[in-house]
DNA sequence: CGGGGTTGTCTAGATAAATAGACAACTTGA
DNA sequence: TCAAGTTGTCTATTTATCTAGACAACCCCG
């Protein structure tokens, strides 16, 4: 996801060190992964020994193999004894936005294992600005609570806004198939689009972390995101949030022809 | 930039602790930094005071300080004795991203004030990865460094490359003009189109937080991206590193007509 | 079969972060 | 003016993190 001036493991600053608020371990945890995530290092290279990443990093050996176990203990990594550290596999998926944007079929290759749960849904008045982004008359909006996951991985957490009036039935809907997209043809919709997305990053909450299986401390990107009907009516509002180190966002541009 | 069940700022759940990799006035930072730049506190609104803090977030008062102090000192807050601390502002920024993105032109209402630093140039072979990408024959490519900022705050920071044989004289081009439009456009190249673009977020490196002066592990969005010709052929690849916590990227997406 | 190099584990000590309590300085509203 | 409530500052203590060194267990190559 980054280039690095030099050369890819070589030349690297000390971490930035006590009074930030991050312990030396997971900073350097931190900016292992990045090689890893980054194609610099691939499934089945070796990381450099302890002793070479404590220099290099001006930490203790411990220190170092801190941030190792905290990698080991995600999956990333594992470590043989004799033998050294081995990076164990990287799934980035990649989770194409575009017009026609669907929840189940956009994970790539492997797409086709995306499954929803809903987690709960509520009928209540919508924030202010999703009455309006929704075009809501009354605020009465049923709000979905939903996570994604693919492959054994999680991938997302989502919270949907439907018009109450127009898809009073959405919840069990979405319950019963699983799918946005098959929940609104139930309902007698059968082709909606993507009007706008606005894209962001933050740390994940606690309650994020929870259910995304994520370390404390994690990234997540935040998607705010309108579907509508072709002719522009309002469908879904809907903010979704990816555990950044599994999800790549593939924007698709339309075709200049 | 996200929704929390239940009120707004009542029900947190205590912070993760202690093992983390994350010192508890860090986290607590985070979370009310979500509460500012969520919109659920507004410029001028006071924060709970700091014993209500402590209690809430299960720490003691010097640690729920310590975390304000971090917000302060980036400006976000502003502490006032016997009287309490108030949200100075936020200035959350919208970057454009579609199908004719322009790095000068994309920062809405603003962003005729948006201006590029070019940091350094140089010709190298370029990654295999971006070499593909450009469709190089023989890799030669012209590397440049550049920052951007817009209303005296840093925006984001990039890396681009150019196929050297096409355009041999970009580099000084850029420097002149500070403009990748402008710049193109002195190289015989009226339009160009955005082919693809993915988004990713991760913490930021210590280099990037020096650039866009950002707190250590601070996040950055980070997208990669590809311009071409109208017809295809690839002009530009492009790796931007977006200050999460001052800018969104809205993505614009082609209107079904 | 060595022997150098690697990870795993233990002990001990030094440094940093968080807790605990107290009080001063200041603001606000009754 | 006064009292309640707020932030600022200080000291002391506890807890967590990092450092330091040593050695065992294990792998791999010559």
């Amino acid at each position: 996801m980054n280039q690095r001036q030099g050369h890819p493991l070589t030349d690297r600053a000390p971490v930035a060190r006590s009074g930030s608020g991050y312990s030396a371990w997971r900073l350097i945890a931190e900016e292992l992964r990045l090689d890893i995530d980054g194609g610099r290092l691939h499934a089945g290279d070796r990381l450099p020994t302890e002793n070479v990443l404590a220099e290099r990093f001006g930490v203790n050996r411990h220190t170092a193999r801190q941030a190792i176990a905290a990698l080991a203990e995600e999956g990333l990594v594992e470590s043989r004894r004799g033998s050294g550290t081995f990076v164990t596999g990287h799934a980035v998926r990649l989770h194409r936005i575009g017009l026609r944007t669907r929840m189940t079929s956009s994970l790539g290759d492997e797409g086709a294992s995306a499954t929803i749960h809903v987690l709960n849904s509520v009928v209540e008045d919508a924030p202010s600005d999703v009455a309006r982004r929704l075009g809501l008359e009354f605020r009465r909006a049923v709000r979905v609570e939903t996570t994604r996951s693919a492959g054994g991985q999680q991938i997302s957490v989502s919270t949907h806004w439907f018009d109450l009036e127009r898809l009073p039935d959405i919840a069990t809907a979405l319950r019963r198939t699983g799918s946005v997209t098959a929940a609104l043809r139930a309902s007698g919709i059968d082709d909606y689009v993507r009007a706008s997305t606005v894209v962001g990053a933050r740390h994940a909450t606690a309650s994020e972390s929870e259910l995304l299986l994520l370390g404390p401390g994690a990234i997540v990107l935040v998607t705010e995101a309108l579907d509508t009907l072709p002719d522009g009516v309002p469908l879904q509002y809907l903010i979704t949030r990816f555990a950044a180190q599994r999800v790549r966002l593939d924007i698709e541009h339309a075709r200049p022809d």
